[in-house]
This record gives structure tokens, C-alpha cells and sequence, in this order.
DNA sequence: TATGAATGAGGTTTCATTCAT
DNA sequence: TATGAATGAAACCTCATTCAT
């Protein structure tokens, strides 16, 4: 991931015991992270992470607790920077569609196509079996995330940007095809590939009431 | 179990030796599909699915070759109801709108009320893992699906009661809160229930350009 | 153990699948038993078990939840047959000193020169890490035992063949060289072997006053 | 951990490097002796050793060159103390009761109610996998304490303290209370607490010929 | 001398699969 | 066809031991 390859100057960065002991553990978790996303929690194998981390096995248990908080830990560590991004604050000095064009570049080029698109179809798959996962989820990324869509709706609906008053009970509506944009690019992007870019700029068009000049 | 040595003659109906043989693999399918649905591929115990399904765990050999192939042969025969609905004709005999809330009704019955709901969310937990169940799954419901969807849409343009032209290109838009619905109910249903039928209209009358009157 | 060796006559004997089943299990708990005696319960392997019992590692799990639970299955199986012994009839028509001379004859024979000794031993020094088995140890055997030696005691007392009146309140110190016998036995045997049968005779000899002709 | 940079100069009486060095190996063994006796050697953990003595791991290893020989060392330095109280001359200028009274009490005192007293059990417990200690033991303390009471009964029995000839053959017979008395300690104290001094005292009473006057 | 992160052999336990009945 | 006891590979996890600092 970043951070991999730390700023040139110096030839063995960190070379003290406590910052081996973080770039150790920091492999682990780069490694962990594409093992599950790769295969599920169940399918993974702690000897695969290890050896892609460049770690002995039991090198594992000095970080973590067992694979089960392993996995917890870290699609939550993995949740924060979606937090982040979304926490943003809605800009309400351009226009709503303006700020939405913007949530949805930022969505495309730091979740859709990167590893962190991944963490969502992980989430939809090892929810139910993680109980402790959704809810935290839940409560960092859906309900906050979904709390700002709103406001940005109902903005726009008091501007008279949207005329779809319905929206503001459904922000769920604005996301999904952002939703369905992942779920498609890990599934079915071989089969038929998407311009996830263009189908969300549509998507606004149709909530703006614009017509899309082809 | 029981039942298993019950006196010849007439115990139930169409108790031959054939018969006897499809009742008990509808009974491991059934078993093997709850279990899936609720673990996952890897998670799953076939002791689990037998004793589900009331036989023995050897049964289950006569029936499929091995837990690889009964999950993919599985997945393939749930999806099967889900295809002949999609594949039900565009009916331009009434308008694109009512056509597609009768699609909306029905999914939300068949689907995101039950547990067909629950194999949409298999597909996207096991399908990196399993290829051919992703294929499959692409070639006999999501390229008809859509392609079906798409006809209709573009019904709905010639007609003049969908005004946003660009929705033709990308039938994904239409079908994502569907999607979003079905993920909803299996994670964060506890959380915030989801009245997907409401949902669905409102996205309807955006579609098709209506005002909600909440 | 006795059962090994079969009454001959049949060839197969008991080859239906219950009895099949019984003799892996006889098998399991007596090489569990053997290993258990030899290492104590945290040195002793499954691995070992299996082998010696000629079955596969994964067999144990079939009669056996896990290695503790057999462990403590085993020894309070093994602990029946001395409190079988314990319970016999204090025999009030005999003298009380013949009564017990024949409790050392038994305890010598079947206790002291056999395996059963050792799990004596494997109670004192598991004991306090199996409070469980402590407690039925000490339900099972020690009480009864000392109650039963303690009535057979104040038997003599009243009788008049014990003067000691003390040894009442205290039947430990009557059972006392039995009990070192047995640890005697399994640890320093080999520097000098100890004459158990003579030593409980002069025991005897102590308690009912009488003095012993070498 | 606390402590182990404390500023040079004078921070705990003899603080130089080498008994600094004694310090941290008494305490290591102290610690180590503490475990072994409430765990044993197989489920005794050098980690729970190390922590338990405020050292790291690694420490160990410069004062010992491993688990098994820690083991034997320890129990080995252990027994020196039982060594000397037990090769204390007989004291012929009092009469033998008083003699082995003192012993009683002495035993009582610092072996029955002390940690020493565990150090029986885990002789035991451990011997038959541990033979060299089995040998140490008997060498030190069980041939010699076993000679030196068989001098005090034969001396008994000259002076016409003991009647009963027998028991100089036999010295166990007057040990076994003592053994006794310890092991139940550590076993069945909690279900039924034992009055070890009243019960030796009674023992000797048996010996001595005395009546005892409840 | 002292540390404690790192190792990896080895232990317990699970479970898909087989096969004699 | 159906069973379910048996298997053993493979998973997770522990912990004695080492070694760079």
C-alpha cells in the first residue's frame, strides 16, 4: 500500500526496534488485508499471511489477539479513511450538484478503483457472520454517511436544484449506484466493463433533472 | 431419519425408490441452501447440512461429487426462479411505469422479503472465489436482466414517459436500490428498518419525473 | 486390559459395527490410560494416544470431546473398580484385625502391584489442576473408604482389639502405609525394593499391639 | 521492569553487578518454584516465569540452559533445606517420643503448611518422567532421613521406648502420617480439613503405646 | 548482562471425504 | 441406496528457544 516505499535519502529507514517492530506489523496487515479480501475470513490462512508478509506464523500472535480479531481490527482500521472522506463538510457555497459531481470523482478514484472498493463487497460478505463489524460500519460509515447525503439533499431541495422531494427520505437512493459500481467492478468487470464515471454523472442528471446530451 | 424404514406399501406420495432419492436431494439442496446463505462457502459444514437435511453425511456423496460442486450446482439452481422472472416479457401492452412497479412489487416479494434475497448477497460474498458462479450468474441473470431492463427503458424514452435519455446506457441505475435494498435487509435492517417498497416509488417517480406527494 | 483376550471360539469376534465401535474406544481409553499414567496430562500427546491405540488422531474426537474431558472421563473411570472394592462389607463376623489383614492382602494385590496404583499417583499430581477430579476422588473414594475404615476402627475398639481409641478421629493414619507403599513403589522400586505385604503386617502388628516375631 | 535502571551509585544494599546478578537469579527461581509446584513442569510457561519474576524472557536463559534443567536445579536446591533438617543428629540425651515430637512439630511447621510441603507432591508428580530427580531425592533425602529414623526407632527400641521390634525394618511406617498429612493438604484441605498435629500426635501415641485422653 | 521481538516445531482440533456394512 | 465410523490432511495457536540490539 502507500507508505511502502518510504521518501528516498536514507537506506534503512527506521531501523530502531519499535519502528521494525510498526514495519513489521504493518506488513501484516497489508497482507491480511489482500488475503481476506481475496478469500473471505474463513478461507484465509494465517500461514498464507505470513509468508506474504515475509513474517514467521506465530509472528502473528505478537499483534494480534487470534484471526478472528485480526480480521475485526482490521476492516475497521480500513473503514477510517472512508470515514474521513465522508465527514467532509457538504460546501454549501457551490451548488449541490456541484458538491455531489465532487463526492462522486473522490468516490471513483479513491474507493471504486482502489483496494478500498474491495472492503465494501467484504463488508456485504462477512457482515452477518460479524455482527460487531456491521454495526460498526454502520455506525462510522452509514448512518454519518447517509446523515450528510440527506442534508446535501434537502439543501438542494430547499435551493430548488432537486424537485424530487421524495429524495430526502432515501438518500440511499443518490448512493446505490455508487454501491453497484463496486460490487460490479469486482464481479463482472471481465464480463462487461462499466464507466462508473459516466453511469454516476447520469445518475445526477436524472436526480438534477438535466438531460443528458449523448 | 425417521421415516427412513416406514412399512412399504404408501407412505407418502410418489414414494417409489426414485422418488424416495429426489425427495432427499430436495432435502440436502434445501439444507446445503440455508447453511450456505447463512455461513458462507468455506464455513459451512457439511455435517451441518446433513444433519439439516435429516441424512447422513455419506448421502450427500450420492448426490454431489464434492462441497465445491454442490455450492456452485446449488447456486446455480437458486438462481434459476430468478431468471424466469426476468426473463417474463416487457409487456408493452401498459405503460413502461406500471411494468416496472410491477417489477419492483415482485422483486420485493420474491426476492427482498425472502431468502432468494440472501443468495444475491452469496453471489457477491463467494464470487471472486468462484469464477464460474460469477459467470454464471452474469450470463443467465445479469445480462438478461439488464438487456431486459435496457428494452424497457427504451420503450419508455420512444414513448416520452422516461425523459432522461442516458438511463438507456446505463440500466444498473435502475436496478441499484434494489440492490441496496436486498443488502440492507441482511445487515442493517436491525439498525434502521428499510421500507423498500417505499423506496422503490420514490425511485420510480424520479425516473419517470413525477413529484412525490409525501 | 482384561478383555483383550477374548473367550476363543469365533474368530471375528463381535465384528458388527456397535462392538467394532466399543473396541476403539476400549483401545482409545486404554492407551489414553497407558500415556496418561506414564506422562501426566499436559506432556501427554494425542498423537501418541492414537498410534498406540491403533487408530487415527481424528478418532479420539469421535468418543472424546477434548483431551481434557477424556482425561477426566478416563481417571473417573478408572477410580469404579476401587470403589467397588471399598464398599465391600466391613465383615463384622471375623476378628477386625483379620478383617483388615485382608484389605492389605486385596489392596497389595489388586491395587499396589498394578496400573490402578499408579492412577493414585496421577490423581495426587494432577489434582490441583483438576479440582474436578479431586472432588469425585474424594466423593467416591476417600470418604466412603474412610468411613468404612473408620466403622471397622471403633469396631475394634469396642471389641477391644484396638487400644489406640485415638484412631477413630484419624483412619488416614491406619490407611497412611498403604498409600506410601503405592507412591513408594512407582519412584524408588528400583533403589530398594520395598516389602509392601511385611511392611502392612507390622502395621497391623503396630495398631492391634501385638509384637511382631522377625 | 521497574527498577532495572535505577540511577548508579546505591540504589538496594550489595548492589553490584554480581550480586545484582544473584538477586535476579534468586529470583527467577523463586518464581520458577512458585509455578512449577502450582502448574507443573509440562504446563508450566517461561513466560508466566519470566513476568512473575520481573525479568525478560531472555534473562532466563543466562542463569539457566533450559526448562528441563531449570527443573531439576531448582527442585534439587529445594530439597537442601529438607536435607538438613532432616540430618539433624537424633538427640540421645532426651528420651525418642521427644525426639520425634520435635520432628513432628517441625515438620508441621516448615514443610506441611509451606510451599515445601507442594515440593512432595510435585516429587511425585513429576518423578517418573524426571528419574534423575527421583535419584536426587532418594540419594539426599529419603535414604538418609529413612537411616537416620531407622536409628532413632532401633534407639526407641534398646532403650524400651518402642515395643513393637518391626518397625525398625520399616522407618516408612512412621514417616507415612507425615506424607500423608501433606498430600491431603493439597487435595482435600477444602472438603474436610485435617488437624495434622493432633493426628502425628495421635500416631505417636500409637507407637509409643500410650493412651490417648480425648 | 539484559532485553523482548521473532521464530518455527509441534500441539490440539476440525472436517471433507471414503468405504465397509 | 444409505449409513456413519474412520481417516488424515490441514488449520489455528502456543511456547521454548534464539539473537540482534
Amino acid at each position: 500500500m502507500a507508505g511502502a516505499d518510504a521518501p528516498p535519502g536514507r537506506s534503512k529507514p527506521a531501523s530502531n526496534r519499535a519502528s521494525r517492530a510498526a514495519e513489521r506489523r504493518a506488513a501484516i496487515v497489508e497482507a491480511a488485508f489482500d488475503e481476506f479480501v481475496a478469500r473471505g475470513f474463513a478461507a484465509t490462512r494465517l500461514d498464507d499471511i505470513a509468508s506474504r508478509a515475509g513474517v514467521a506464523k506465530g509472528t502473528i500472535y505478537l499483534h494480534f489477539k487470534d484471526k478472528e480479531s485480526m480480521f475485526e481490527e482490521l476492516v475497521r482500521t480500513a473503514i477510517v479513511p472512508l470515514v474521513a472522506q465522508i465527514a467532509a463538510p457538504p460546501s454549501p457555497l457551490v451548488s449541490v450538484r456541484h458538491a455531489l459531481e465532487g463526492f462522486a470523482r473522490t468516490f471513483i478514484r479513491e474507493v471504486a478503483t482502489t483496494r478500498r472498493g474491495d472492503i465494501i463487497r467484504l463488508i456485504v460478505a462477512e457482515g452477518p457472520r460479524f455482527p460487531a463489524i456491521a454495526d460498526f460500519y454502520y455506525r462510522e460509515v452509514i448512518s454519518r454517511g447517509l446523515a450528510a447525503m440527506r442534508a446535501l439533499i434537502e439543501l438542494g431541495i430547499r435551493r430548488g436544484e432537486i424537485r424530487q422531494t421524495g429524495l430526502g427520505r432515501f438518500p440511499q437512493i443518490v448512493v446505490a449506484p455508487a454501491i453497484v459500481a463496486v460490487i460490479w467492478k469486482s464481479l463482472f468487470e471481465k464480463h462487461s466493463p462499466l464507466d462508473a464515471d459516466e453511469m454516476l454523472r447520469v445518475h445526477l442528471d436524472l436526480i438534477f433533472g438535466e438531460r443528458s446530451t449523448p
